[in-house]
DNA sequence: ATTGCAAGAATGTCAGACAATCGGCTTGAC
DNA sequence: GTCAAGCCGATTGTCTGACATTCTTGCAAT
C-alpha cells in the first residue's frame, strides 16, 4: 500500500457543507456582484447558526470569492476588467505550463478520460445549457491540471478559475464561442495525445487568449 | 485624485489581528510542523474568545498555513519535499514572469526602493539574524512583484512564499547561502535597472533554482 | 503483545446577548 | 428647495456558556 494514501474518511461538518453550498451558489450566479450577504438571512436560509456561517464566510473570504469589509459585512466583489485581465494572464501562465507538462507525462487511461471530457463538452456545446458548458469545460482543464505533475499548479489554477466563473458563464453563452472553444480544446487535446509539448503550450496559450477576448466582449456588451 | 484609491480606513477587528498574529507566529517558527494547535490554549494566550479564534483559524486554513482535520482540530502541516518542490516550481514561473515585466515598466522611484531593499538585505546577510535575512529578502521580492503590473501575480506569489517560509528560514542559515543569494539578487536588480527583460528573467530563474537547491540541502541535513 | 474499555480532553455546534457601527430617514435651518 | 445635523433601525463584531460527539490516552484483561 502506498504510504501517502490517505485512508481517513472526512466527516462532513456543517462548516464545510456551508462553504460548498455557498461556493456553488456563487458559481451559478445566484448572487449579483456587489450585492451584500446578510448573515441573519443566510442563517435562516441554510438552517445553521451564526458562528458556523461566519466561519464559512471567512473561508470564502480567504478564497477571494467574497469580500468582508469590517462593520459592513460580506458581499460579492464586483470584478473589474483590470483584475479579470490580471487573472487571465496568470491563468495563461499556469495553463500553458500545465498543458506542456501534461503532454509529456499523461498516462494512457488519463488520456482517455481527457478524450471523454472533450466529448462531453462537445455535447454540451451544441446544447443550450450554458451551465453544462462551463462545467464540462472545467472538467477538461481539471484533468490537464491534475496530470501536470504539480499539485500546487492545480490548486492555484482552481482558485483563479473560481474567481472568473462569472465571466465563463457569460462568454460561453456568446454566439459561436462554444464552438470555437471546442476546436481550440480539440487542438490542445491532439497536441497532448501526440506528446507534442511545444504544440500543447501554443494551443493552450491561444485558447486562453481567445477566452479572454470573449470575456471582454461579453463584459462590454453586457454591462 | 485617482478614483480607485481606497480611502477607507480598515478598522482592526479582533479576527484580523488574530490572523496576523498567528501568521507571524507561524512564519517565525514558533510552532513545530505537525504540532497541533489547541483552541482553548490559543484563546487564553491571545486573550480572545473561541468564536473569534475559530474564524481566524478558518482564514489560515484557506491560506493553507494550517490544516484543520474534522474532529481533530488545527495543526501545522508538515511540508513534504514533494510539495515544497511543486511550490518552488510555481514560484519560479511567477517570479520569472514578474521580474521580466518589472524590467520594462518599473518607475525610477520604485527602482530606488528596490536598491534600498537590496542594501538592507546586504546588511542582514552579514549579520547573524536569520529572521532579518528572510524579512529583507522578502521585501526585495515584494517590490518586484508589486511592480510587475499584475496584482494577481503578486497575490498568488505571496500565498506560495508564505507556505515555504519554514524552508526560507532554515536555508538562509546555511553556510554561505546568504552571500550567494545576495549576488543572485544583485544580478536581478542590475538586469531590472538596465531594463533588460531577458536577463531579468534568466537571473530570476537561476535565483529560484538555487534557492530550491539550498532548501533541499537544509532539509536533508536538518531532518 | 494485542484488544477492549473507560475517563478525560478537545472539537463541532448552537442559543442568546450586548455594544459598536453603518445607512437611511426625518427634521430643521438657511 | 437644498443642505446639514441628528436620530433610529438594521447589521455586524464579540463574548459567554452550554452540550453532544469524537478523539486520545492510560489501564486492565486476555
Amino acid at each position: 500500500m502506498p504510504p501517502d494514501l490517505n485512508l481517513r474518511i472526512s466527516p462532513r461538518s456543517v462548516q464545510r457543507e456551508t462553504v460548498d453550498k455557498l461556493r456553488l451558489a456563487i458559481f451559478s450566479g445566484l448572487f449579483q456582484p456587489g450585492s451584500r450577504l446578510i448573515e441573519s438571512q443566510l442563517c435562516t436560509q441554510l438552517g445553521i447558526s451564526r458562528p458556523s456561517l461566519r466561519e464559512a464566510l471567512r473561508s470564502l473570504e480567504a478564497e477571494r470569492l467574497i469580500e468582508i469589509v469590517p462593520n459592513r459585512g460580506p458581499s460579492i466583489p464586483a470584478l473589474s476588467w483590470e483584475v479579470a485581465t490580471a487573472i487571465y494572464e496568470v491563468r495563461e501562465l499556469l495553463e500553458v505550463e500545465a498543458a506542456g507538462r501534461c503532454a509529456s507525462r499523461i498516462s494512457p487511461e488519463q488520456l482517455r478520460e481527457l478524450e471523454k471530457s472533450l466529448s462531453a463538452f462537445e455535447a454540451a456545446a451544441s446544447s443550450n445549457d450554458s451551465l453544462a458548458r462551463v462545467m464540462t469545460a472545467a472538467d477538461f482543464y481539471s484533468i490537464i491540471l491534475a496530470n501536470c505533475g504539480n499539485p500546487i499548479l492545480e490548486e492555484v489554477h482552481r482558485g483563479l478559475v473560481a474567481r472568473i466563473s462569472f465571466f465563463r458563464g457569460r462568454s460561453m453563452s456568446l454566439e459561436g464561442r462554444a464552438q470555437s472553444s471546442l476546436s481550440e480544446m480539440r487542438e490542445i487535446f491532439e497536441s497532448i495525445a501526440a506528446g507534442d509539448e511545444k504544440a500543447a503550450r501554443e494551443a493552450s496559450k491561444q485558447h486562453v487568449l481567445k477566452a479572454k477576448a470573449a470575456a471582454k466582449i461579453s463584459m462590454d456588451s453586457g454591462l
